[in-house]
RNA sequence: GGAGGGGUAGCCAAGUGGCCAACGGCAACAGACUGUAAAUCUGUCGGUCCUCGACCUUCGGUGGUUCGAAUCCACCCCCCUCCA
């Protein structure tokens, strides 16, 4: 069973380069393998599931994966794909990043005892006791400066014209990693590190370390970057990166981001972020060519990756969410549901809601007000004013033009409720109470 | 420490005494078209109040020259390159 993995992450077109010899291995034995994550915040993103995808899959084919949660690394910083030094993180924002993380990849991977356990290491605990000069004998003496100054994400510091320059602590960085490859070679037998392309050269430096330090064999694997087709960062909507975290992205959202994705790039998702056989995929593909309008891909993307990331539950939310707020059924359909329905549904999306008294009904609040002082939707009233000009002010799903209009109390949704739009996708519920 | 180059709006990047809230590009937001897609086209894009328009805060920092400064002068801070 160990050789599928190669295999699955092919067809997947997840495997985008591997040392030679990497493939025998994985075929010959059960290999334990690591990746390693930046805790540059509490949550994981949407950009790590692809990491978080590949130790799936790794596991699934018998091996063993390691997640590496970088506490030592983190407090260095990578240079990889980023033209600017680092700032720094705090001790104390470590230590809560890595517990969020350490949580969400709990979710993902089998941690039950067998031989393909998953488990979590922090490279912290071996760099936390090690002095600068033991790091600088044991470490620095066998990696010359001219092989770190050849790597990639090196150079670009120093030539070209987009030269920063990088400090000493950045260019260090390789050194870190490629110790903590020799560590979990030498310590838990670790031969395999997988990662984005962008991490190649670190991996390979560990490979290096290995060699030269103990004569010692290890192998490297990577992924794909994931661009979306348009060429744009993978991973962000308007509102910011996507968080697996609830609390920051809620599941609406979470649900929403993957059924807007374009054709070309769910194709793409599917193979990726779906444990989906390759029948099933290519089943879907066909379905998709035929009708795309119906979008069979981005639902079952969207669909699946949710109940992954969130549960059953919140997955029942999102759709319902989705349902009345893009539904082909307008306001008659909001009318249908009770209170208490149409409370959970807004809520469920994320949808801001905001309290005013009744009162102020009695003379009728102007749009600009309303979207305003009343509710905290928009941040001035310059920008309804622009909006309005830009005819993307909808108020009950329907569009406001006239800054001067008002409404009254006999335009409430049962009685209580205003629904105000931006644009398509910008809700706010006002509920009138008192 | 020396020599040179540079710091302009979210980013890139023009501008080198008044016509500058500052060309242009990207990103972003909205509209049309659609399938809650892509591509395309259109509008907005420092902030506030807004009908025109008015006012406020911006061009690394602090002072100065001037009727008037992003633009000139002085000092300071930061970045890059080369030299020591």
């Amino acid at each position: 069973m160990a050789s599928s993995f190669f295999e699955e992450l092919t067809w997947r077109r997840m495997l985008h380069d591997s040392m030679p010899g990497t493939k025998e291995l994985l075929e010959q034995e059960r290999v334990t393998g690591y990746i390693g994550f930046d805790p540059t915040a509490d949550s994981l993103g949407v950009g790590n599931l692809v990491q978080v995808m590949t130790l799936l899959h790794f596991q699934h084919a018998g091996h063993k994966p390691l997640a590496l949660v970088g506490g030592a690394t983190g407090m260095v910083g990578d240079p990889s794909g980023k033209s600017e030094e680092r700032n720094l993180l705090s001790l104390d924002s470590l230590q809560k990043n890595l517990a969020g993380q350490r949580r969400q990849l709990e979710r993902f991977l089998d941690f039950s005892a067998g031989p393909s356990q998953a488990e979590i290491v922090n490279n912290y605990d071996w760099f936390k006791s090690m002095s600068f000069l033991d790091f600088i004998r044991d470490v620095g003496k066998h990696i010359t400066v001219n092989y770190m100054m050849a790597k990639d994400s090196v150079k670009k510091r120093f030539a070209g014209d987009e030269r920063e320059g990088m400090s000493f602590t950045e260019f260090s960085y390789q050194l870190v990693q490629g110790y903590d490859f020799w560590w979990l070679w030498k310590h838990k037998g670790v031969k395999l590190q997988m990662g984005g392309s962008d991490q190649w050269g670190n991996i390979v430096t560990g490979t290096e370390l290995i060699r030269r330090k103990d004569a010692g064999e290890a192998f490297a694997l990577t992924t794909p970057l994931i661009k979306k087709a348009d060429g744009t960062k993978f991973g962000k909507t308007e509102k910011g990166n996507v968080w697996l975290d609830p609390a920051r992205t809620s599941p609406y959202e979470f649900y929403q981001f993957w059924l807007n994705a374009s054709d070309a790039d769910a194709k793409t998702y599917v193979r990726i972020f779906t444990l989906l056989d390759r029948p099933t995929v290519e089943g879907l593909e066909a379905e998709h060519d035929q009708a795309p309008e119906q979008r069979a891909l981005q639902r079952t993307l969207a669909k699946d990756i949710t109940t992954r990331v969130h549960g059953k539950d919140e997955l029942e939310v999102a759709l319902a969410a989705t349902d009345v707020l893009f539904g082909k059924g307008t306001i008659e359909q909001l009318k249908a549901l009770t209170d208490e329905r149409f409370e959970s549904v807004f809520k469920g999306a994320g949808v801001p809601v905001a309290d005013v008294p009744r009162a102020a009904l009695s003379t009728g609040v102007s749009v600009v007000d309303l979207f305003t002082e009343r509710s905290n939707f928009l941040p001035s009233k310059g920008e309804v004013h622009r909006l309005l000009k830009g005819n993307a002010v909808s108020v009950n799903k329907e569009k406001v033009s006239d800054p001067k209009a008002t409404f009254a109390a006999e335009k409430l949704i049962n009685g209580r409720y205003l629904l105000l739009q931006k644009g398509k996708k910008d809700y706010c519920l006002v509920r009138f109470v008192g």
